[in-house]
DNA sequence: CTCAAGTATCTTGACATCGAGAGAAATTGG
DNA sequence: CCAATTTCTCTCGATGTCAAGATACTTGAG
């Protein structure tokens, strides 16, 4: 079958025969089937009355495990955004009583941000609803091509996850 | 290499062994290895003044050919933005002097937007640039394995692309 | 021990961009 | 010739980044 990616490179290679672009086989398709994802999952989210955002901050929280709190700063990491955007989010959620903010014990500078259960619960019930999306997204592939898959793309992530930048 | 998607799926295993989460093994991390990939070209193309957005506007209709023009309805399909979003990124450019509104002979509601030799110049310049940085960054691929994942990326892009949503 | 300089953490405010939906203009088909 | 559709534009609210600022911690010379 063929994707919207074969035709772009197709038409590279008649506009410009003289370059290879065998590198877009492979990163166009990680970047619009992100932008592909990113749709689905807002509608998918919808259903729980969350945007992607709101899930990516509950759920980051809700994996630190008991008693659920972070700083911002480890948000930060784990969401790949910026500090002021981090401020924005997390003043939003605890608007609508998903988090709230905690002074730091041990750093006057710091703070924590908490789950309430509300915001618990929230965070597990879309979680079943993403996964149910993706494993069907997914049903394409046999369990082998999964697992040959997420390998193949450890090695691209692993770079920028580890090399900080 | 362990990146920060395993340390994700770790958490979710710890935290809630009910679920299955292996799906997560892919899609997160094709969502998080695009945004890595949108800093990047955000860098890259910097040092030809140009935005990721005018980047991918200008090639869109660099790619078509001569004479290097289309309508704002196929500029959608290809770039995965609405329309409300083009029109204003085809104000934009053409206030750079990189694109020209035409009007469509054939359909008076029509617009085709027209490629300058700037933009042109532009657009060629700017892909050398992105393909030696994609390079860099699937170095630590070989050759077989890039074709391989490109394989299993467009079973997954394919449906997306194809079937209309 | 003390204090100044440097560093770390988070917040704020200015600015740019995007998407959703309504609206205007032209075309199509019965 | 009219209703439905297509195509593009416009406006508005939401969100993101960046740079600067406020506060607190840390380090090291004296």
């Amino acid at each position: 079958m063929e994707d919207e990616v074969d035709r772009l490179v197709a038409a590279w290679r008649r506009e410009r025969p003289d370059l290879d672009v065998e590198p877009l086989e492979v990163l166009s398709r990680v970047s619009r089937l992100a932008r592909h994802l990113d749709r689905a999952r807002r509608i998918a989210f919808a259903e729980h009355q969350l945007e992607p955002w709101e899930f990516d901050v509950l759920t980051a929280l809700r994996r630190a495990g008991t008693p659920y709190q972070l700083s911002p700063g480890q948000l930060l990491t784990q969401t790949l955004v910026t500090s002021g955007t981090m401020t924005n989010r997390i003043d939003r959620l605890a608007k609508k009583g998903l988090v709230e903010r905690l002074p730091d014990p041990s750093d006057r500078r710091g703070v924590l941000v908490r789950l309430t259960d509300t915001g618990r619960d929230r965070a597990d019930e879309s979680l079943a609803g993403l996964l149910a999306q993706e494993r069907a997204i997914l049903g394409e592939l046999s369990r082998a091509q999964r697992a040959e898959l997420a390998g193949l793309l450890r090695q691209l992530t692993a770079p920028f996850d580890n090399i900080p930048g």
